[in-house]
DNA sequence: TAGGCCATCTGGTCCT
DNA sequence: AGGACCAGATGGCCTA
């Protein structure tokens, strides 16, 4: 494919003095199976990059490494290692954002949020995670105090609530975005095949879609069966979330193990059987 | 329009 | 020597 460069611009030509092949014909080796292969090489931020590394003084003269006394090794790259050098590193970040697709999976959310950043899913996976140990282990930080307690929380969830027929409203933002990054990084986010997701309608909640597999449930007027576990959660899971989104996400996440609490006996959290270790109480319907 | 998020390039450093 | 990892820089897109 040819690469969408501008016509009066060569690949790296005025870096390298020399003509640039795509790296599709001349390392085949390194892409094969790579699942952007067979998508355009040349992302259009590479122009600006490109550009940019032109300008940049960086290009002609390298920061020296600060704090190291040791001698630096020299390596003389050439056009082709560079090239190379640059393959791997996409196919690195490649697999890194496909972890972080399948951590975002994990998580649980309300089907109506955004898709969750890379730092968001961290953070929100960290606390469902603590979360979700406490639980196990019977101890939890956060006694079984009654939601009212928590109104800075609830009010935060309660208000951003949304109701149904913004749902479409929402996805249409979330595919719009997912569109523009699928266009952007050739990330196989979407196009790698997926397990059947394990539902989890009892507490209205869903983990991250696949921007394919629309999801149009209701999760309105939220019905969790959270108890006074989903309370302790949903404060402990949005204690330091400043951002709505990630404090909607942290409930969420509360809420499907408060609702697993609340049936009873054992349940199931992403496929992870678990007993509840302390028990249940009422279910307000405000709590997510 | 500013800020957030992201992809990409790049050079340095560490490791095998 | 070369690959992996990392952080800085940059520009594009989107949202508030």
């Amino acid at each position: 494919m040819e690469p969408p460069f501008p016509p009066d611009v060569a690949p790296f030509t005025p870096i390298w003095g020399q003509e640039a092949p795509s790296p599709m014909v001349h390392y085949p080796e390194l892409m094969a199976g790579f699942p952007c292969a067979d998508l355009a090489i040349w992302p259009r931020q590479q122009v600006g990059s490109f550009v940019s590394q032109r300008l940049s003084p960086r290009g002609a003269q390298p920061a020296p490494s600060s704090g190291s006394t040791k001698k630096t090794r020299r390596r003389v790259a050439s056009m082709a290692q560079r090239r190379a050098a640059n393959i791997r590193e996409r196919r690195r970040m490649f697999n890194l954002n496909e972890a972080f697709d399948k951590l975002r999976r994990k998580v649980p959310t309300f089907a109506y949020e955004k898709r969750l950043s890379r730092i968001e899913t961290l953070r929100l996976a960290i606390t469902y995670i603590g979360f979700m140990s406490e639980l196990l282990a019977g101890t939890p930080t956060h006694d079984g105090r009654s939601p009212e307690l928590y109104p800075g929380v609830l009010a935060t969830t309660a208000h951003h609530a949304p109701h149904h027929h913004h749902h479409q409203h929402h996805h249409h933002h979330h595919q719009q975005q997912q569109q523009q990054q699928q266009h952007n990084n050739h990330s196989a986010q979407h196009q790698q095949s997926q397990p059947p997701q394990q539902s989890h309608h009892h507490a209205h909640l869903h983990h991250q879609q696949q921007p394919s597999q629309p999801h149009h449930s209701l999760h309105g007027s939220a019905t969790a069966p959270a108890g006074s576990v989903a309370a302790g959660a949903t404060t402990a899971a949005t204690h330091h979330m400043h951002h709505p989104s990630l404090q909607r996400a942290a409930a969420a996440a509360a809420a499907v193990a408060a609702a697993a609490a609340a049936a009873g006996g054992t349940g199931t959290v992403n496929g992870t059987e678990y007993h509840p270790a302390y028990g249940t109480g009422a279910v307000p319907h405000h709590v997510v």
